[in-house]
DNA sequence: GTCTGATCATGA
DNA sequence: TCATGATCAGAC
């Protein structure tokens, strides 16, 4: 892989140089194996940009260069900069959130700076002819983050009061909650109606596709 | 099981 | 058509 980058201008122009590369010409560069499509591999092409790039952070809860502060998404696109998809960011704890804040929760620090790399993916393009767009550097506006943060404060609030069960994909306006494990088999600890723990489905905060929508193209029209 | 990387697939 | 709920692979 490549070597790690050692600032914020090295890492963007790195990204800025893999534009308009194919992820197969990119995947036959760093001597990936390219699966035939994404239903069995669906995390390949962000662990592709991850290794070009240089991402370090592994399975760890953290941002994918914590000396720079920076976490890197890849957003599937389509002909008109539209995400395909909506983001995951991270998992939620669902027990022992007293003290839980939006300034020390895991959604604030890996959104506080993102390197956006777009890679045009409709469905009927074949996985190595998809091509990596122009990246993005990003951190939230003032309302972006007013949007994120309500949206964070509101679900929290139900996962502490013991209303897990209650909460859908429907709840938050930018940031929602849906499930995020192997299979709806899995189970994690949570705090119950009565303040019990429960077993319960793990679950990971989302960007709602609108939001990165909106994100992504007040940058293209710049 | 918990976390990362995400997209799939079906019902509304 | 599209978002919700479900799922896949790998590291640890």
């Amino acid at each position: 892989m490549t070597a790690k980058p050692q600032s914020e201008t090295e890492l963007f122009e790195r990204a800025q140089s893999l534009a308009g590369l194919s992820l197969g010409e990119l995947a036959h560069r760093e001597g990936f194996a390219i699966p035939k499509d994404l239903k069995r591999e669906k995390g390949w092409s962000g662990q592709l940009l991850e290794w070009c790039l240089g991402a370090s952070a592994g399975s760890k809860p953290i941002q994918d260069f914590p000396e720079l502060g920076i976490e890197l998404k890849t957003i599937p696109i389509d002909a008109s900069g539209k995400p395909l998809e909506s983001t995951y960011v991270c998992i939620t704890p669902l027990c022992n959130v007293t003290g839980s804040t939006w300034h020390n929760s895991n959604v604030y620090n890996k959104l506080s700076r993102v390197l956006w790399i777009p890679i045009l993916a409709e469905r009927h393009i074949p996985l190595d002819q998809r091509v990596v767009a122009n990246p993005i550097l990003w951190s939230p506006n003032p309302q972006q983050e007013q949007l994120l943060r309500s949206d964070w404060e509101e679900i929290m609030e139900m996962i502490a009061f013991g209303q897990i069960e209650q909460i859908t994909a429907r709840h938050g306006q930018v940031l929602q909650l849906r499930p995020k494990a192997a299979n709806n088999k899995a189970r994690t600890s949570a705090i119950g109606p009565n303040g019990q723990l429960i077993q319960t489905l793990p679950r990971g905060y989302y960007l709602r596709t609108k939001f990165t929508a909106a994100l992504l193209q007040d940058y293209f029209q710049l």
